[in-house]
DNA sequence: CTGAAAGCGCTAACAC
DNA sequence: GTGTTAGCGCTTTCAG
């Protein structure tokens, strides 16, 4: 099993088919001049020794390597993984390879030895689908900046100069907030994510700023602060009920600890939506499933990875043609409500 | 923005330095034989010029790539993005990069491209991370046996002279049953997951064999296909009922259908685990705060990347140094049934 | 201790 | 139409 007899090379089919690696090199990358019989021979020769071209020598040569780098971090979260998944889509319709590097920590700081690995594979432009989480941005400003590679960051607060794609959360927390009230509830309660992360302040602060506007205010007694797990969503709801008493509806910062937090609500043998409206936030799939359905915030965490790529891509060749100094920008993607029965007090 | 500078080079390090490209590569590459205030000038210069090797150009040079092929499908799925974080930090961890590839279907059957590419790209091995559906392994026979670099496969039915790690399925599903037996449960029905699913048909068959082994025996009503899928769950769950009138209680094959099943059973207004018993299949974090909590196998599907890693890296190695050729092996990795209230008749 | 030459696999530019 | 030369960025011999 496995023996080591190297790589078939030009050289090699050259050889064999009675030509220069020169013609072999035409034939593979379709060019006219090459009468048919000798193309006919080559494609031959190619076929039965199974050569498949180096994409490293290639891209040597070339200056250009057709590979992406792809940051992330947390894959074992849905997510992140679905992010990935609209990469790779978008990458192999584009026709890229992906390399790919996993922080071992979202708020990981210590990120040019990737960054330089990924320098070192040649790439041609890099996606960081790193959330931002605490200082996770700060080496942006120096080391990015004057790197040639292009860069496309996801999920981060905008910056001049940068190139971010981003989903808006803080137009899904009120899109979530104007429901809620719509449906009458008007003791809001939140259980926010972790607050060094970026999102998860988005989407607090669209809890405040709906509930200020409403005429009603909040209280630091009205919010518990989660870890995006369904464990951490089962202790906020605890907390926010002795807290909050007459607590009658939660905005919680994802799906995971919505379902956390329906446990406690079942265990105190209340409603949902009656006695208490709950909405979540992502729209995993499992969420139309809870007991009751969910009520969430839907955004394409798919597509943010498709945009991300193509973002990339185009970078990539406006600098290849040497146009005029791109202005990077934000790419802002917008969510929707799902409104399920978990918020649905009055039913039409 | 991006101005197209180009590549640092060790020729262009070389001329700063005043020395030759040589004694530059013997410093990257820390051989002794360079004077310490050579070396000190150089080191200088590269830091300065930010300087990192090209990866590309040593892959050549060496035959090697320190880089893998990871062939993954269904990244927005749990299951499949465990794994692959497993993947990545093993990777890492042995100073490997990682070539990304995604099926569009789990039951692609045309990978020759893939491979192809990955062959490309010089990786020295690769690890195929997609589940064994339909005739998706076909091609194993034919193209992988004669390729010269190593191929380790995950989640299929083991063969001769391949080396695969799986999950043993049909244990988890034999420790299931026996599970529900002891709580007394006489009358379950299944929900088995896509029968073109490996995995899916040797849960099955768990179930089935346990049945026959305590001397109950199945029909053919007793059991209901789904396709993963909470909707396809909740769908089986309500066909079940109808078909089979006395069920007592339900295996599923994966959690995302248990929850779906939990649904309908609180939609009819029975008790769990009192009325009807559950168990699923994976233990997806959710699992533990479902209504009631869901008994379910845990397997570790992080662990089935970083062995994989492990695996396809000592293939390489053995190669390599030209040992004796390798007997491929499979290496299975055992469930453990974690018990939580979803099926917990009996209390202790 | 340091450098020059050759070559990994491939292609651009130029011959013929 | 086809072959030759040079070189992408680096390292391995082998000289000195």
């Amino acid at each position: 099993m496995y023996t080591k007899t190297g790589r078939t090379t030009i050289k090699k089919v050259a050889s064999v088919a009675g030509v220069s690696t020169q013609t072999v090199s035409r034939v593979i990358n379709n060019r006219p001049d090459v009468s048919s019989k000798t193309r006919k021979r080559i494609q031959d020769v190619i076929e039965e020794l199974g050569y498949q071209p180096s994409a490293l020598a290639r891209s040597l040569i070339h200056q250009r390597s057709y590979t992406l780098g792809v940051v992330t971090a947390g894959l074992k979260y849905i997510g992140p993984s679905c992010t990935l998944n609209g990469i790779t889509a978008a990458a192999e319709e584009a026709g890229y390879a992906l390399i790919l590097k996993e922080l071992p920590r979202f708020d990981a700081t210590n990120n040019e030895p990737i960054f330089q690995e990924l320098v070192s594979h040649h790439v041609d432009g890099i996606i960081w689908a790193v959330q931002e989480v605490r200082g996770n941005r700060s080496w942006v400003n120096q080391l990015a900046l004057d790197s040639d590679i292009p860069i496309v960051y996801l999920t981060m607060e905008p910056r001049e100069n940068i190139s971010v794609v981003l989903i808006n959360n803080y137009m899904g927390g009120c899109m979530a907030m104007s429901h809620l009230l719509d449906q009458g509830y008007r003791h809001i309660g939140h259980i926010s994510g972790p607050l060094d992360w970026w999102e998860a302040r988005q989407r607090m602060k669209a809890w405040k700023d709906a509930l200020e506007e409403a005429g009603i205010g909040f209280h630091d007694h009205s919010w518990v602060e989660g870890n995006w797990s369904s464990a951490s969503g089962a202790r906020a709801a605890e907390k926010l009920f002795e807290q909050y008493t007459d607590m009658d509806s939660i905005l919680v910062a994802n799906d995971q600890m919505a379902l956390g937090a329906i446990q406690i609500v079942h265990q105190k043998g209340l409603q949902i939506p009656q006695d208490i409206g709950i909405v979540g936030f992502d729209n995993i799939p499992e969420s139309a499933f809870y007991w009751p359905a969910l009520t969430t915030v839907n955004h394409d965490q798919y597509n943010l990875g498709r945009v991300a790529v193509q973002e990339t891509i185009k970078i990539i060749e406006s600098v290849r043609q040497g146009l005029t100094p791109i202005s990077l920008k934000s790419i802002t993607l917008e969510p929707t409500l799902v409104v399920r029965d978990s918020s649905l007090r009055l039913k039409a």
